[in-house]
DNA sequence: TTGAAAGCGCTAACAG
DNA sequence: CTGTTAGCGCTTTCAA
């Protein structure tokens, strides 16, 4: 309603032209000293600032990049969110949000709408094909995280290798056959942790299988958890935390114990994987590092940077062994509740 | 990179004048039918979207609002922004998010960069000054969550009723002493809280107490446990859900049962409340619809709409009662391991 | 129904 | 060092 001072007040005020104003304030050297310091004094005295958005008009910079992300519910969002926060806080950029709530045109639509007020974005955990990825790689310097994607720069976490570990763990328990839990189709990270999976299978001499795909939320695992008690399985491995920790409530409703009767691991190590019980045995990834080191090259990049033909960034996993994880017994009658 | 296609290239191809793409595509009506139908073939075919930032510079108006939040790491934030997205994405605005961080400066910034952008804020949990607050609803139109400031509206839950009740079944559970473990002294949800527990401890015939203040997360929590512990207290109500999850799970690591030897009620009914354990008994504020109910204000604000005079508005809590609390037991001697 | 012109706030290129 | 000019992409008068 009121109206915020522009650059022709501040220059009326100090008594200079707009221009003056506007290089005062961007590049105070090339104006002399007793002139940017009124302009100075009465900018901050009607309190103006440059209108991003205007000046991206011609310049498009804008200080300001784009994190979008198909489920800020996922608190694996969070550190993402927080590592890109700080990656950019350091560089003099804020980070603007947008959460595409799994729709791809929603994805669009925002990205459509952003883009133009912002010098970058990064994909975190993008839906959109890699056509239209590349396409938006194409008016702004974009960084995909957690896929990769041919010309565009990416960073991912170490998938083959978490999950390797993952079930060379499970091995070690004494387990033989391994119960992939997969998250959405879409996903770029399911598709390389299965196939990861069966490539350790075979070195391990270990068999997998899957009961899929899920939802990656809680309430999907607990809606699997029939299905992988009926399976008579003794080690899952879930797509994310969050499914693990939803089918470990199930199983536990179903009066199966875990880990006892059935061992599970998820992927990422969420804040929350610490605070259920059983603690959660997961492959951590390293969440903050990846949204620091998304941005931080996209940053790059703005600057005016390298060539995008680089390798993606891979950032090495770690298994964290907690609770949720036992030696291998063999099946024992379960008490189920009947259904209802 | 790529350029995106401007409004003239589209007038080009479409053999017309820019102002009547313009007017094809904002207002179909006051364009020949025919017209119309071409600009807008060619458009598609291009790919053409108008810039809303351009356009904002005369209309100020971008269908995108920002909302602006403290702490996106918080639980409390999911509900808030999905809430705010839907009543969005319903009127066809989308939403940008921005994270704080707590830190006042770094919400000025991010409000200013923001402001020019979108056509109205929903700053939700700021720690921003009255009058800071009043100066940003002066530029956009700006509703607060979980505040109440005169001349802004606002949406605010019901803290005094809320409160109220979990006073009233911990005294039912026949304690008679009740800690709070208060949030963060910036917080207008915190003070509110306090009040309404000392006016309903009066009321009640109840002794109340406070241990903090508290960074509302979990580690706090933890890091409360030891004083909570050795305050002897019975029944501890924490200003939020993560609060009073560390705190718990601080007091088990101390060898205090919850709720055997401490019952704990918190606030807001995050999702991890019902997956830690014990499951969290707490005040269950409608997170989702503050979130729409704010962006349904804003929206309306925006359209022109009513005076700024309005009351608050004010929505219902509910206690929802878990595993976390339980009958009152005099005091036992507790199991404590050493300090290290 | 359509075009021409002016301007939103800001910056850059080009004189002085 | 500073002013002038032009223009970013779009919309909105004002005429025709």
């Amino acid at each position: 309603v009121a109206e915020r001072p522009t650059i022709y007040d501040v220059a009326r005020l100090a008594g200079v032209t707009p221009s003056t104003v506007s290089r005062a304030l961007a590049r105070p050297g090339r104006v002399s000293a007793a002139t940017a310091e009124r302009i100075r004094l009465v900018a901050t005295e009607l309190g103006y600032r440059a209108t991003p958005q205007a000046r991206a008009q011609t310049t498009t910079r804008t200080k300001m990049i784009a994190f979008v992300i198909a489920d800020i519910t996922n608190p694996f969002a969070f550190e993402l969110i927080r590592g890109a926060e700080h990656a950019a806080a350091s560089a003099g950029y804020i980070t603007v949000i947008s959460d595409t709530q799994e729709s791809v045109a929603g994805e669009r639509l925002r990205i459509d709408r952003i883009l133009p007020s912002v010098d970058g974005v990064v994909l975190a955990t993008s839906r959109m094909s890699d056509s239209a990825i590349r396409m938006t790689a194409k008016q702004r310097p974009t960084v995909v995280l957690n896929r990769k994607i041919v010309d565009v720069p990416s960073v991912v976490t170490d998938n083959p290798r978490g999950m390797r570990r993952a079930a060379e763990h499970l091995r070690e328990l004494g387990h033989r056959t391994i119960t992939y839990l997969p998250g959405p189709e879409a996903s770029w990270a399911d598709g390389m942790r299965w196939r990861a999976l069966l490539e350790a299978s075979h070195e391990l001499d270990l068999k997998a299988r899957r009961i899929g795909p899920c939802r990656p939320t809680v309430d999907a695992g607990v809606e699997a958890s029939q299905a992988v008690a009926d399976s008579g399985t003794t080690a899952v491995i879930a797509y994310n935390d969050l499914l693990a920790i939803g089918l470990i409530r199930g199983l536990q409703r179903l009066g199966v114990r875990v880990p006892d009767d059935v061992s599970v691991i998820g992927f990422d190590d969420i804040l929350i994987s610490r605070l259920v019980t059983p603690e959660l045995t997961t492959v951590a990834a390293p969440l903050r590092k990846m949204g620091e080191t998304a941005v931080q090259n996209l940053i790059g990049y703005i600057g005016g940077a390298t060539s995008r033909t680089e390798a993606p960034v891979v950032l090495p996993t770690r298994l964290v062994v907690r609770a949720s994880t036992t030696r291998y017994r063999s099946p024992r009658s379960r008490v189920r509740p009947p259904l209802s």
